[in-house]
Parts: C-alpha cells; sequence; structure tokens
DNA sequence: CTGAAAGCGCTAACAC
DNA sequence: GTGTTAGCGCTTTCAG
C-alpha cells in the first residue's frame, strides 16, 4: 500500500515543475516536444494517474454527469444504462451513476449529489411529473429528464428537457391493437390510478381507446399492482382474476407486469392468446423469449439513451437550449394477442 | 445558477470561523452546544452541503467503496447491486458504481479509479479468474471478488478476498439431476470451454457429473455461445440442434442461456420438458415467470452481496484480514426437468 | 472552546 | 516555453 504518485513527483523526476507537467496532462499548446514527450514517459512510467478530486476542487466543477436513477432492477432501464454510459464517455464526461432507494426523492438525491459533486449536469432516468420550479432552481444546473416529463407539474417547459414516448397515446395504441380485434372486455394492469405518473398516462390512454370504440368502461377490470415488480403484478392479476375472470384481453403498462399477467392466467387456466389476449409497453429483451412472446409497443431504449446524453451535454456545452423529444413507440407483435373468436 | 455556498459563507454568516464550522460538520466534540446549533442552523437555512472533492483531497482518501462491474445488463449481477448500494450506504460509505465496457479489461479500470477518485476498498462484480500478484499490488487497496475467484491465477489467497459459490459443484449438482432421472445424453451450453473463468469450470463439473455416473463424454452435445446474451445462447442452441439433436436434457450455464436454450428447443418442436429438460444456475427472478418454470441452481444473491460489503469494510476498518466465503447455491425445482420416460 | 495558518493535489494566471 | 504564485474548499495541527 505505497502512496501514489502525485504530479509533484512527476515534476521532480522530470527535473521540471509542476505547470509544465500540469499542461502536457490537460493537452496545453505551449509545452516544447521534447518535455512533453520526457513527461508522457515519465507519467507512464511511474503509472501517475491525476487525481480527479483534486481536479475538480480547482475547477470547481468536475466533468462528470450524473445519471439519477430509481431503477437498476427494472430491465427496461438496465437497457439504458448500457447505452448511457458508453455514450457519457465518448463525449469525455465521467458518468456518477447514482441508485436512488425506493423510498427516496430523486430530486432530493440529485440535489445532494450536485452541490457534493458538483457534476455537469444531471440525467435522470425515471422520476416523479411534477417537480416544482423551486426544486429544480436549487439544482441549478442543466438536467434531462429519461423517459419522462413534468406533465403533472408547473415546470416551464424552457427549464428543463425531455426525451420520452409519449405514454398515454402508446397506450391508446396499445389498446386499440386489442379494439381492433374485437375485444371488448379488455382489463387494464397498472401500479396505481393516480400516481401523478406513469400509471396514470397510460391508464388515460386506456381509457380513450375505450372511448374511441365505444366500448363502456368497467371499473372492474382495472387492477392495481401498487407497484411494478414482477411478484406484485403477478397478485394483481390472480386478485383480479378472482374477481372478474370475464375480460378476453389484458393490457399491462410494462412488459414485466405483462408477464407476471400472462403467468397468473395461465396457472387460472386461460392460456394466452386463446383465452385471453395480452399486450403490454417497454419491448425489453426478454420478453421475446417468452412463450407466446409477448406482443408490446417498444420503447426505442437506445434512441432515447444516445439522445437523451445528446442533449444535455449540449446544454452543458451551452450549444442549445432545453429541448423536449417525444419518439414513437414501435408495435413489436408477439404471438400474445389474437382475434376474438 | 448561483454559486453554491462554502464553508466560508457558512462561517461568515455565523460570524465565526471555518475551522468550527468544519468541526461541527465532523462531529468533533470540542465546540459549545450553541455554537453547534446555530452553524447547523445556518448550514440548514442556505442548504450548504459539503463539497465532497474538496474534502477527499484533504483526507487524501474519500469514504467511497467503488463497485466495479461488467454486467448491468446482467439481471443476476442486477440483482446484486440492488442489494449492495444500500448495504454500502448503512456501513457510511458512498458508492462509486463503475461499469466496465466488455472490451476493458475490469483490474486496469480499477486500478485508474483507484488512482483517479482514492475509494477505500473496491468490490468487484465478476470478472477474470487470472489476476497477478503485480497487478493486485498495484492496486493497493482491499478488494473483494464477488461471484468468482482466483482460482485459474497465481494469487496468494491472503492477497485478496472473495464471496462464491463453488461453481465447479454446483455445476456438478445441476447434471446430476439430470443423471438421477435417467438423462444420459445431456447436452451443455456455455459461453466457452476454457475460458479461465466461470464457463470452464462450470463446464468440469459437467464433465465431473457425467464421469460419476459412467456416461461418456460426447464432445458433440458441447455447445459455446461465445458470450452471456440471449441472442447468442439462442443461436448456439439452434446450432447445437441442428448438429445433433439426439439429446433428451440440457444444462445451461445460467438461466438467461437456459432461458434462451428453451425458446430454440421449442421452436424446433421439442416441448420442455416433454422432449428435452432444462436445468440451468443463477436463479434470476424472472426466469420463474416462464413456461415452464426454469429449474435452477439458485445462488444466494442477496446474502453474497451483503457478505462482499461486510467484508470489505472490515478490511478497509482494519478488523479482519482477507477472507474467502463460499455459499452454497439452492436447487430451486422448476418444470423444466422431468425424468426420462 | 476557538481562530489562524498550513497544506491536500491540482490548475491558471502572470511574469520572465 | 517555462517557473512562480495564488488560490479551489476543505481538514487539521497548533496556539491561545
Amino acid at each position: 500500500m505505497e502512496k501514489q504518485p502525485t504530479i509533484k513527483d512527476v515534476a521532480r523526476l522530470c527535473g521540471t515543475s509542476v505547470s509544465t507537467v500540469s499542461r502536457v496532462l490537460n493537452n496545453h499548446p505551449d509545452v516544447s516536444q521534447c518535455m512533453r514527450r520526457q513527461v508522457l514517459e515519465m507519467v507512464e512510467h511511474i503509472r501517475y494517474v491525476p487525481n480527479s478530486s483534486a481536479r475538480s476542487t480547482v475547477k470547481a466543477k468536475s466533468e462528470a454527469i450524473a445519471v439519477i436513477t430509481r431503477g437498476i432492477g427494472n430491465p427496461f432501464f438496465c437497457q439504458i444504462i448500457k447505452t448511457i454510459q458508453p455514450a457519457i464517455n465518448k463525449r469525455q464526461y465521467s458518468c456518477i451513476l447514482h441508485e436512488v432507494a425506493s423510498n427516496q426523492d430523486e430530486m432530493r438525491a440529485a440535489c445532494l449529489l450536485a452541490r457534493e459533486k458538483k457534476p455537469r449536469g444531471i440525467l435522470f432516468l425515471g422520476g416523479r411529473f411534477n417537480y416544482t420550479p423551486e426544486e429544480t432552481s436549487l439544482l441549478s444546473m442543466p438536467f434531462v429528464c429519461c423517459t419522462y416529463t413534468n406533465a403533472f407539474g408547473c415546470l416551464d417547459a424552457s427549464a428543463y428537457s425531455s426525451v420520452t414516448i409519449d405514454d398515454s397515446r402508446t397506450a391508446f395504441q396499445a389498446v386499440i391493437e386489442l379494439c381492433k380485434r374485437g375485444h371488448r372486455r379488455i382489463a387494464v394492469l397498472l401500479n396505481e390510478k393516480e400516481d401523478h405518473s406513469i400509471g396514470e398516462l397510460r391508464y388515460k390512454g386506456y381509457r380513450a381507446a375505450l372511448a374511441d370504440y365505444g366500448i363502456p368502461f368497467d371499473p372492474d377490470l382495472v387492477e392495481c399492482a401498487h407497484g411494478f415488480d414482477m411478484d406484485k403484478a403477478y397478485r394483481a392479476t390472480r386478485r383480479l382474476l378472482n374477481r372478474s375472470g370475464r375480460f378476453t384481453a389484458l393490457f399491462a403498462i410494462s412488459d414485466t407486469m405483462g408477464i407476471a399477467a400472462m403467468k397468473a392466467l395461465r396457472e387460472a387456466g386461460r392460456q394466452v392468446p386463446a383465452d385471453c389476449s395480452v399486450i403490454a409497453i417497454d419491448g425489453v429483451e426478454f420478453s421475446q423469449y417468452f412463450v407466446p412472446t409477448l406482443t408490446t409497443l417498444e420503447q426505442p431504449s437506445e434512441k432515447m439513451a444516445q439522445e437523451s446524453v445528446r442533449i444535455l451535454a449540449n446544454l452543458i456545452e451551452g450549444k442549445t437550449g432545453n429541448q423536449h423529444v417525444v419518439m414513437t413507440a414501435m408495435l413489436r407483435p408477439g404471438g400474445s394477442v389474437k382475434p376474438l373468436a
């Protein structure tokens, strides 16, 4: 556990000053070729790596982008994280990945982290839809909401950026796929009806689709899992089946919930899709491996990740102002939906 | 984007010195109750948060534990990460989560990160089984390997810690479950045969089980996916089926690969388990939702996570030396295995 | 109990 | 081109 070398060691060993070493390390132009080579060699030789803390102390801000997520357990977010990280690094930022516990507020966590670590910007992966101007001004740095907007808050659109699909519309489309095939008794499986968040928006899309097809709304076909876990979704579907098995199709607001629902259906003796069609939203990789393959509206996770990072980098570098990008979820047909006999 | 308050602001506003403020912030005893209260109130009021970079600059080490993983896409690792993070925070460390790209070496990444961020210790989540003493001495801080050991390296056991299952033995057990049920033509789906890593160990267990039951080894029943992706496992299984469909059971070295294999089997017209039994290792949550439920040897992911953090914290605090904990994977019976007719 | 002063490793003027 | 100097925000002696 020997002490690790500092910039002073490099300078001393090269018989030069720390400023010169600093210059070559930061690619400043005014250093002689010869000196530059010498320093670089020494850096390599003693395996010197600049201390990032010291660096950010003097620069007053790090070169980091913080990614704040409450979803490392969510395969959809994992897919996004997988492409976000390289994207951030490619733009010469480092990535601080911070998972917030489910009982914590991500905006509060962000404010703390902003002050502690001084990143250049924040990328939220999932979060509340109702930030207030007070909160966000406290954050005082650019941020982009990936996969959600401020639909239930009073934030000015110019105060933040977002990259999303239109949740309500996507849910609408999903349910329309069922209606088109003659289904009229369509159940919905969601986390909460009025979460002022994704559940509420997708629920709205569900109801709009029913209305569009002149199907009367039946509250008995609505089931809340009070969460997104497979386990909770599974139990919710069982409750639904016990209460009212009289539906021919089910719309789940996420792939994982849809998959859990399929299990509950099967166990209740209902074949998918023969006895009940199932459709969901997300398009995570593994739902392609189920039998039947889950029919789902796939969010372009890779594009969303890339775009989020692009926007944030541009904000940080002052190249553009806040933006709101709405992407389109595409139907990924599977085997879990079939026309009503 | 106003400037954020520093310790100086707090001091000035309280009419005291920075050292006093520092003392109350660090819970030093020798501060008057009155002053302490005053400072705390001001901190709260102007929402001051200490700059962690400056802090670690002077302390020469941060209070962080770095978690290095190459598997945020791997649901098994995600399960572990989910419990590692709170465990680290509970012990008053912060967590630096660093995902290494698949083309990077995690030990190299760790050495860089160790110098840049100066964490107190490293928790590797997956990695090579063949570190050298040179590499690890370069790291010069305690580390624990979660889910793997140095089985193919020449590291002294006292030079590192590990928390694992016995890979070879677990694979042995898995295959024995098949043998016990009369299967003799048992295929194996792995990433590589000689990866000097998990693939090799589990492959060894497979062969040992065959030997144990006096079943001749057939190289034709071995298929390498050259990776762990579902997609690769799926294609590998298809290759296997095209070449030699004459097996009655399949052992996949991971749940995700097993699930992908089941799809390929079904598509080839082979029912699981009627025409082919499938068993795997890992026990990730979602494999319980497949039809049939995947029979698997479940790694105690939560316990492994807790134990890894516990060991690392003890190492950091000098309470114990390096340790190697081997946990037991438990059979989680599913519907994918059945006795040979 | 408190404040002044030194210094952590680094960058960025500012001179030469 | 290069070295000197002054900080960045913080903790930690060391005097009082």
